[in-house]
DNA sequence: ATAGGCTCCGTAGTATGGTACGGAGTCAAG
DNA sequence: CTTGACTCCGTACCATACTACGGAGCCTAT
């Protein structure tokens, strides 16, 4: 196999920082080759695909748990397994998303009665924290 | 001025736990009363009103310097300058919700396409990170 | 062959919002 | 006045995802 990296190159292959890289060596999400006796370590092309894998997961809001069975599943070969991990994903973001939604509503009401307010001292949102 | 509380009684009237108050000291969020010679610091409901302002802003979204901020202004009294501080989490919270909006969207798409897939070997989700 | 850059490796620090621990001092009930 | 609970204080640790640093070894170009 053909190791054209070393690991800044492997780093600007795959837009990651070389700390990165050793970080998630450390995590065992890529793995760390070989090294030679008194040389240093080469990695290949699979590598960068590896780590492009990951930052294209987490761009998806994946955290590197999730990354890492992303990973395992992606070696199974289970489309149901990984369905079921995007599932729950989309759970989490939707709850999340109602949280948010209501407290963007409480927030925007409080500006609007803030815009009505004209005695500083009677400010509605820190009436609201106070309360 | 009255000083009913120590600290674990502050805490439970609070409804936070003794470290918590402690770190905020340390955060100088909320003040440290003196310690008498040869005695314990002992609190006021002021210092419980203080205590659950901070809570009422963290469940609002707004983060400990936030939550600093708020107090600042609460004690100026400038109904305007928080308001502009409310406005600048609102337009953070519209961000993020757009965020997860099309992180969902990707989400539930992907998720779909599971659904019609019959090729473990083709999961729509990992040919989407491996592309 | 040597200079300067790269690699290796372990450790420590960043931000956020706390929680846990341990020893010494203090307080309150019996 | 003793005993057990509480307080004080500093430090370390949790999760998450890195980033920084330093010294020794290695590699490459001249």
């Amino acid at each position: 196999m053909s190791r054209p990296y070393t690991i800044a190159r492997l780093a600007a292959a795959a837009g990651v920082h070389i700390e990165t890289i050793r970080y998630y060596q450390r995590l065992r999400l890529v793995p760390q080759p070989a090294r030679p006796f008194g040389g240093i370590r080469r990695y290949t092309e699979a590598d960068a695909d590896r780590l492009r894998f990951i930052k294209r997961a987490q761009a998806m809001g994946f955290t590197l748990v999730e990354v890492e069975s992303l990973l395992k599943l992606q070696a199974r070969r289970s489309c149901h397994a990984t369905r079921e991990l995007a599932a729950t994903k989309l759970r989490l973001v939707d709850a999340r998303i109602r949280e948010l939604r209501d407290l963007r509503k409480e927030l925007a009401g409080l500006i609007a009665d803030c815009d009505a307010n004209t005695q500083d001292a009677k400010c509605p949102v820190i009436q609201r924290l106070a309360s």
